[in-house]
This record gives structure tokens, C-alpha cells and sequence, in this order.
DNA sequence: GCGCTATTTTGAACGCGCTCGAAACCGTCC
DNA sequence: GGACGGTTTCGAGCGCGTTCAAAATAGCGC
């Protein structure tokens, strides 16, 4: 609608909020962090702070989505590499894993809002929207230039997919305290390994009776508005 | 331990607590319900209240904590009627959703605090490990009598597996809005035919060089310590 | 410069979950 | 009965996230 929502010197107001948020979410976590310190270190008094961001949890998802700018970029790079369709999904989320290590830590809270339905956190919720379909719209791109052999039926359902899986894939490396996270390595190569034996499966034509059931399972997690995915699809 | 480890009297203020917060969150939900409404219905003052639960959030814990209790009964019961394990599986889950009904509306935080790695609340937690045994015994139940038909090496899995099948219905349920959750019903059908399928398909000579995949990826998130799972099994 | 509106900042104040030292209550042994 | 130790209750108070009316500042046409 409107060519620029915000000024220029609301925007820089932001971003000194960011990064104050973001080194003291470092130093001390997430919850000990007062918005009074937030503000303090950016050099206003809370109301600013309050004018610029909603709520605390805000700040965060600022944070968050700001993670995903350049994940874009580099998957892109890095798509040029290979075809193979395991290869590019597992780049994806060892690059996206590497952008998120540094705010590790304290992403715990933003996980934890995840399933509370009504929170604008969740990333099922409305205000994630924008977030949601930068991420899908990621996902297609891995899929579309890779030589994926699937049950054609599924083709449609593999971004929102490939999404799902991307989230479990980070909740449970939050939770991932052994060295160098190589618990969630082990977790990456083998699920991409039973997904890809899956995937070969439907095309085999004594299992495709399964089909019906998967594509119907896929179907009711998309839940009654299929439109945000119907929009990524298109652009 | 100890053979009593709280007095007759506290354990009837502790009731009185839980009555008077069920009252109040049916009738405003979690979060607009404030502990000093709470002790006061009580009829209390805030610091008793604390005296008897750590937490706000220990008061929902030992709500839900209160609903497993005679799901056990039942599902004994309802078990003798069919050995068919799908049946079985689904009698339980429909049984506990309808157990959860009238709390549906403000149990999302519950849920909520289910990814926080660090959450007392979190089901993968120290503090809820009682609670989580007792669920996975009743799957251990509901399995032992069933004429279940799977590959061997993944019995000993199979209760773990369903109570985090349980828990993903559960989240998808919380959220769903459908006329007497309808969604939620499709889901369970689905899926668990689906399952089945998987099930039988674990057992087919061709398929199996996949077992050794799913084994291992079971075996990670079992986690570090299996310790917990294997003393319900010695149960 | 001067006024005028819209944007941005301020900090006192609110209501919340929760703490804590002191008081009240209880059982029990003399 | 009285003294004493443990349990339970009390409520003022703390620090937090958040709000809001009022003040300061920016931007702009003259």
C-alpha cells in the first residue's frame, strides 16, 4: 500500500534497539534481559523502546527474521552446486543452523512460544506470516532446481513439508547439548536418508495405495486455508 | 522415601487451591487469571498459595497431572474389549482427548512451554518425569496386550513413540477450531492407518535395509540417557 | 524566523508473578 | 495449663513487562 511505512530515522531507531537487545540477550539470556536495559544501552528511556517494538518477544522475532535476509542469497549460491535434492536440503539446514548458532542460547523462548496457539509468536500464527512464506518461498527454490523424483501428487506439499521438517530440525538442535551439536549432524543424515527412501517408495507402484492416506494426512495439516501456500505457489 | 511426605491438611489446601484456579481459568482463561484471585477464592492470602505451589504454572501441571490418573483405569477397562492395536491406540487417544475437553481452552500454555529446552514444563523435563512415566506405562499397557505385528527391534521403541504420537495430536487438537473438533478426529483415522501401514511394511523382506535407519534415528531421540525408558520398561 | 502538525521520547504508574520475615496455628510432651 | 518446634498463613514489598498523558523534537509551508 503505502511506499514506506516508516521513516528513515524510525528505522535507524530500530536497529540501535536491535543490536542493544541482541548483545544483552548474548551476555545475559533472554529473560534476564530487562527492557529497561535494553533501552538504557541504546541511550532512551523504555516508552522508545515500547514506541518502536509491541512487546519484548517482538524484539525477538525481529532478530530472528533478520537471520533470514542472507539465508536467502546463500542458498541460492549454493543451489548451483548440485542437483542432487538431499545435498541442497541438507546445505540448507547446515547453513541455516550455522546463521542461528550465535543467538542459540537464548532462542529458546521464541521455540517455546511456538505451540502456544494464540501467541503471535507461533509460527503458525498471522503475524509469523511474512516470516513463513520468505522461509516457503526458500524451500521452493531448493526444490525446483533439484532432480527430485517423487509421486507427482506430493509435489505441491513439499515446501510447507520441507518447512515442518526444518522446524524439528532446529528444535530439537536447541535442545542439542553434545559437542558441537553433532547429535543433530547424526539427526540430519539419517532422516534425510529415510525421507529420501520414502520418497522413492511412493513411486513404487505395490505402494502407492499409501498415497491416498499421506496425501490426505498432507491435506488436513494444511489446515482450511490453504491460501498462503496457494500464494507462494504462484509467485 | 518417606512414607508420608505431606500432611492430610496440606493435601486438602493444596485441592481447595486447584479447585478454586480450575474455576477461574474455565471461566477467564490461564493468563487473565491472577493468583491473587485465586487465594482469595481460596480463600487464602497470595503467600499460602505459594506456600503450596512453586509456581503459577505448577498449578496447571498438577491439573493436568490430575487427568491421567483414572485414564489408566479406563484404559484397562476398554482395553479387554479388542486385541486389535489400532483400536486400542484409538479408544486411548479418544478417551484422553475427551478427558482434556473441558480444559481445552486454556491449556495452550501449557503446550506452549512444552519447546522451551530449559522449561520445568517442558514434557521432556526433571520435573514432569513422573507424569511422563505414567503415560508411557499406560502405552506399554496398551501395547502388551495387543496382537501387534512389527518388526522385533522396534518394540522396545514403540511406547515412546506413542506418546510422542500422542503429544503431536494432542498440539494438533489444542489447535483445532473445527465443529466438534473434526479435524482432529480425520487426523487420528489417518494416521493411524497410516501407521499400521508403515507397521506392516517394516516386516517386508525388500524394505527392511531401511529398518536399520529408523532404529538409529530412534535410538537419537531417545537421547544420551535412555535410562528413563528403560526403567519403565523393567516395570 | 514562526507556527503547526506528526513523530518520537519521557518517566511515573499499573498490575502482575513471586519472595520473605514475621505472625498464627497445631500437636505433643511435661 | 504452658512451653516448644514444626507447619501454615499473612501481606507488604520487589522487579518485571507494559501503558499513557504529557513533553520534546522534526519536518514543512510560509
Amino acid at each position: 500500500m503505502l511506499p514506506e511505512r516508516t521513516s528513515s530515522k524510525a528505522r535507524r531507531t530500530r536497529a540501535t534497539i536491535i543490536d542493544a537487545a541482541l548483545a544483552l540477550f548474548r551476555e545475559k539470556g533472554f529473560e534476564e534481559t530487562t527492557m529497561r536495559e535494553v533501552a538504557d544501552r541504546a541511550g532512551l528511556a523504555v516508552g522508545a523502546a515500547y514506541y518502536h517494538f509491541r512487546t519484548k518477544d517482538e524484539i525477538l522475532l525481529a532478530l530472528y527474521e533478520g537471520t533470514i535476509d542472507n539465508s536467502l542469497e546463500r542458498a541460492r549460491f549454493k543451489s548451483a552446486k548440485s542437483a542432487d535434492f538431499a545435498d541442497r536440503v541438507r546445505d540448507a539446514l547446515d547453513f541455516r543452523l550455522a546463521q542461528l548458532r550465535p543467538y542459540k542460547d537464548f532462542l529458546g523462548p521464541l521455540a517455546g512460544h511456538a505451540l502456544i496457539p494464540g501467541s503471535p509468536l507461533s509460527p503458525f500464527a498471522q503475524e509469523t506470516e511474512e516470516i513463513r512464506m520468505r522461509e516457503l518461498a526458500l524451500f521452493e527454490e531448493i526444490i525446483h532446481g533439484s532432480s527430485l523424483k517423487v509421486a507427482l501428487e506430493f509435489k505441491s506439499h513439499l515446501p510447507r513439508f520441507l518447512w515442518l521438517y526444518q522446524m524439528s530440525v532446529i528444535s530439537f538442535w536447541l535442545r542439542d547439548q553434545s559437542p558441537s551439536q553433532e547429535r543433530t549432524e547424526r539427526l540430519i543424515g539419517l532422516s534425510l536418508s529415510l525421507i529420501m527412501k520414502l520418497f522413492a517408495v511412493t513411486r513404487v507402484p505395490v505402494l502407492r495405495q499409501a498415497n491416498g492416506l499421506i496425501l490426505a494426512l498432507l491435506q488436513l495439516a494444511a489446515g482450511p486455508d490453504a491460501s498462503a501456500e496457494r500464494r507462494v505457489a504462484s509467485a
